[in-house]
RNA sequence: GGGAGUUUAGCUCAGUUGGCUAGAGCAUCUGCCUUACAAGCAGGAGGUCAUAGGUUCGAGUCCUAUAACUCCCACCA
């Protein structure tokens, strides 16, 4: 018997334990049974999870367990992303200092510690959510069967020649002193200062207006660009500039990139100031004037101005170029300017040694792959896309930091050239190991590369370092293609798009077939959440807490697919109604149920019409979630149940209670019908709420079915077909009941009022008088009367209480 | 500047491939203690589906343009 209340947070923990203790989620493909598999996110550990992560993988869990429902055996891998840059800089705060303040060994150190600290945390969370991945295996991007992978992978790419290491301009964060990747930029609006600068023409008092945000790169102006289409400029072309202040002459060359338009149509060029400036210095052949120190300060070619920091440096070259009237004017402008996603320090290009990965000759193949995979919604194809086609670096994956996999390379002392690990031997950290056979060129003395990969060099293997673990199989593709990659849009461009990459290079195939994207929950306000707010009093624990994990579940799964939604408690509300609804009537249910025996009856015209309804749904609402179409799935299914309730069992009450008045035979059509229609409810209601329908059913229909969880069961399909007019004419019945109901309450008469009589003139004469006994009943009708003909119904008057009593 | 999304009831949103009087929840109003549920039930009111054109027998749905908001990318001269 069920309990008289549903105490969600008792059960949903009594039940979390059992699953964990009982393997329910374990993988375990039988034979010939078809396998779904899930590229699950690891989620990055650098800090408090939020309602936006864990809404993301409540959709996931919902697919799973859509899966698992349809018999298919789920490979449903969990991990956690916990190297690189993230995870430092989260340590970094955690112990108020820098990573450069302590010994390499004792940094590391203290990073593993923190990083179970956090784990632990995240698994407790998962665990309450009701997360139905493995979570006794998990995979961790820093472990060392991991870095065997990253290694492989690395050294695979070195074999086949699309890894390269060179001395070239690199993204340069100088707050984390360390290169970066494209995918790590984030626009910002700064404001600033547009300053255009007189720049005299050698040996002459005249001068071309050249206009800059960035003064403080006048120590490192390598020529001036004019297009050579630009009639009113060409003649400079024979001429040297005055850079201003600094006074040394630079020559003016020609490029069709320079835009006319812009400014004075005359541009200097710097090595670096931005992208074009990277472009210019490859094809020109310029000089590299390096401006800047790795930690941001100017270097010694600023003269007077070295040490300063950049924006220091900047606000001095101004004051001077003002006194020295080299200033023209000065317009204040807000320009978004490329920063680093981690710290918002606006990113510089350096020249240094490297690791890249070859994609920008890529680019087709990497733009096809997006066209070959299907994306739910549609339309983030279209950011992919976007993004590939705007490549304009090579993924460079070397970090000077700490926290991260080592390369396998070491580099001859003599010769200069890299060695590569053996592949037996990985993984190695050639900090501490060494090479076993000397260089190519005799020498046997090396310098270990003290970089370390950037964490996207490691987790765009996931499919590969999350199959592992069932397979054991390290570096491979057997599992691969797999599902599902599910993850938000903010990592279309990183982890997707990385993942492609290194799929179609090691192996020439793509990772997975689908791509689920979610959308952001942001503040009510419209903002980011930001896992350092996440701790609030909207933490996902305290959510939990508060609403249970089946609720915030529910309201999870309302959310569309990769549509941003702002966070509202106001939505929990519906969950909260829609669980005790499930509750009661199962309860109510399960009270005529008590000693059913599972068996084929003579059904009555409205049982018919609920399983024929049923049968409809189970089919649409499998569609749905096959297509990653949750909230329509749960819609429907909540439509179908609301209507169980409220009409069905309605109309089948009085069949229930009373079987003397009814006859057997009447009373077991309806129970069967009960039976197999909340059993089959439950079972699609089981992959987004998880604990109340598992508490039901283990309650129930568990021994019906010999099952240790409803979770370990399929979705029910009935084999029974019925006629196609039942449910339009059981849809005629319940909207009569409707129409009766409307009158009574027009005529502010109770429900259970009775009524002299109803005539009903309709071509489904005989549907209705097959369901009399239903209707009457459900409507308290004391005389039914029938015509034949166009459908109209008549009905009679409302029999006053008092005479009602009189009449007793 | 390029691309994507959104715009439907007072609020939050559903509305597959164009098809009968456009849906739900919340809020609001009116009734009802009806042998599961008052955290409930029944019923009502509330929308020229952003705007303007077009295609069609028929458009919230398709096409074109416009506007507002959001996001992604590019823009640092």
């Amino acid at each position: 018997m069920l309990d008289k209340k549903y105490n969600a947070e008792e059960k949903e923990q009594k039940w979390q334990e059992y699953w964990y203790d009982n393997d329910i989620y374990k993988f375990e493909p039988k034979e010939n049974q078809k396998i779904y598999s899930i590229d699950t996110p690891p989620p990055t550990v650098n800090g408090k999870i939020h309602m936006g992560h864990l809404s993301s993988y409540m959709h996931i869990e919902t697919i799973a367990r859509h899966h698992r429902m349809k018999g298919e055996a789920v490979y449903f891998p969990f991990g956690f992303d916990d190297n690189g840059l993230p995870t430092e800089r989260y340590v970094e705060k955690v112990i108020k200092k820098r990573a450069q303040e302590l010994p390499r060994a004792k940094f590391i150190e203290i990073c593993l510690d923190e990083t179970k600290k956090l784990e632990e945390e995240f698994f407790a969370l998962y665990k309450r959510a009701g997360f139905s991945c493995n979570l006794k295996t998990h995979y961790s991007s820093i472990a060392p069967r991991t870095q065997k992978i990253s290694q492989k992978s690395f050294i695979d790419l070195y074999n086949k020649g699309l890894v390269y290491h060179a001395e070239s301009p690199s993204l340069w964060c100088t707050e984390c002193r360390t290169a970066c990747a494209q995918s790590e930029l984030e626009s910002k609006d700064i404001e600033s200062t547009f300053n255009y600068l007189k720049f005299y023409i050698s040996g002459t008092d005249e001068y071309v207006t050249v206009a800059t945000t960035r003064p403080e790169m006048l120590c490192g102006v390598c020529c001036v660009f004019v297009n050579p289409k630009d009639i009113k400029n060409i003649h400079l072309l024979t001429k040297k500039l005055v850079v201003p202040y600094f006074g040394y002459e630079v020559p003016v060359l020609a490029d069709d990139l320079v835009d006319m338009e812009k400014g004075s149509g005359v541009v200097m060029c710097c090595t670096f100031g931005d992208t074009v400036d990277k472009e210019w210095q490859r094809k020109h052949k310029l000089p590299i004037k390096k401006c800047f120190t790795d930690d941001g300060r100017m270097t010694e070619l600023a003269g007077e101005f070295a040490g300063m920091p950049i924006l220091e440096g900047r606000q001095a070259i101004i004051a001077k170029l003002k006194e020295n009237d080299f200033l023209i004017k000065q317009e204040n402008i807000v320009h978004s300017v490329s920063t680093h996603e981690r710290c918002g320090t606006p990113v510089e290009i350096a020249v240094k040694n490297q690791w890249f990965i070859d994609v920008l000759s890529h680019k087709d193949e990497l733009y096809k792959a997006g066209l070959d995979l299907n994306w739910y919604p549609k339309s983030m194809r279209a950011r992919y896309l976007n993004w590939v086609e705007n490549l304009s670096w090579n993924w460079c994956i070397s970090r000077q930091r700490y926290f991260g996999i080592p390369f396998p390379v070491w580099y001859c002392k003599n010769c200069g050239k890299p060695k590569l690990a053996d592949e037996s031997d990985l993984p190695v950290d050639p900090l501490k190991d060494s090479p076993k056979t000397p260089c190519e060129c005799g020498c046997n003395e090396f310098a270990p590369e003290t970089d370390v990969m950037d964490t996207w060099a490691t987790s765009s293997l996931t499919p590969q370092i999350s199959t592992d673990l069932y397979t054991n199989k390290g570096f491979d593709d057997t599992m691969v293609p797999m599902n599902l990659r599910p993850n938000a849009h903010d990592n279309i461009r990183v982890w997707d798009f990385y993942t492609i990459t290194k799929s179609l290079y090691h192996f020439g195939k793509l990772p997975w077939k689908d791509l689920m994207i979610s959308g952001y929950v942001t503040s009510p306000d419209g903002s980011k959440l930001a896992k350092s707010k996440g701790n609030g009093a909207d933490s996902p624990q305290n959510i939990i807490k508060t609403y249970s994990a089946d609720v915030t579940r529910y309201w999870a799964n309302n959310l569309t697919l990769g549509k941003d939604t702002a966070f509202s408690l106001v939505e929990f509300d519906n969950g909260k109604k829609l669980v005790n609804k499930i509750w009661n009537a199962s309860k109510f249910v399960m009270m005529f149920l008590e000693n059913y025996e599972p068996k084929k009856v003579n059904l009555e015209v409205m049982d018919k019409w609920i399983l024929a309804r049923y049968n409809e749904l189970v089919k649409k609402f499998i569609g749905y979630l096959d297509k990653y179409e949750i909230a329509l799935a749960v819609n429907e299914l909540e439509k179908f149940f609301w209507n169980f309730c409220d009409n069905y069992i309605e109309i089948v009450k009085r069949r229930l209670y009373n079987p003397d008045v009814y006859g057997e035979e009447k009373c077991n059509s309806a129970k069967y019908a009960c039976f197999n229609v909340l059993l089959g409810m439950l079972k699609m209601f089981a992959p987004v709420l998880p604990h109340i329908t598992e508490e039901i059913y283990m309650d129930y229909f568990a021994k019906f079915e010999n099952a240790k969880s409803i979770h370990a069961t399929q979705y029910l399909v009935l084999d029974e077909k019925f006629d196609d007019e039942i449910i339009a004419n059981g849809d005629k019945l319940v909207e009569l009941v409707s129409k009766v109901r409307q009158y009574k309450s027009e005529n502010k008469a109770s429900l259970k009022a009775e009524i002299e009589e109803v005539t009903i003139t309709s071509n489904i004469t005989d549907f209705f008088k097959q369901a009399e006994p239903d209707l009457v009943g459900v409507c308290s009708i004391r005389k039914m009367n029938y015509n034949d003909g166009e459908y109209s119904v008549e009905l009679g008057k409302i029999v006053p209480p008092e005479a009602d009593a009189q009449n007793q």
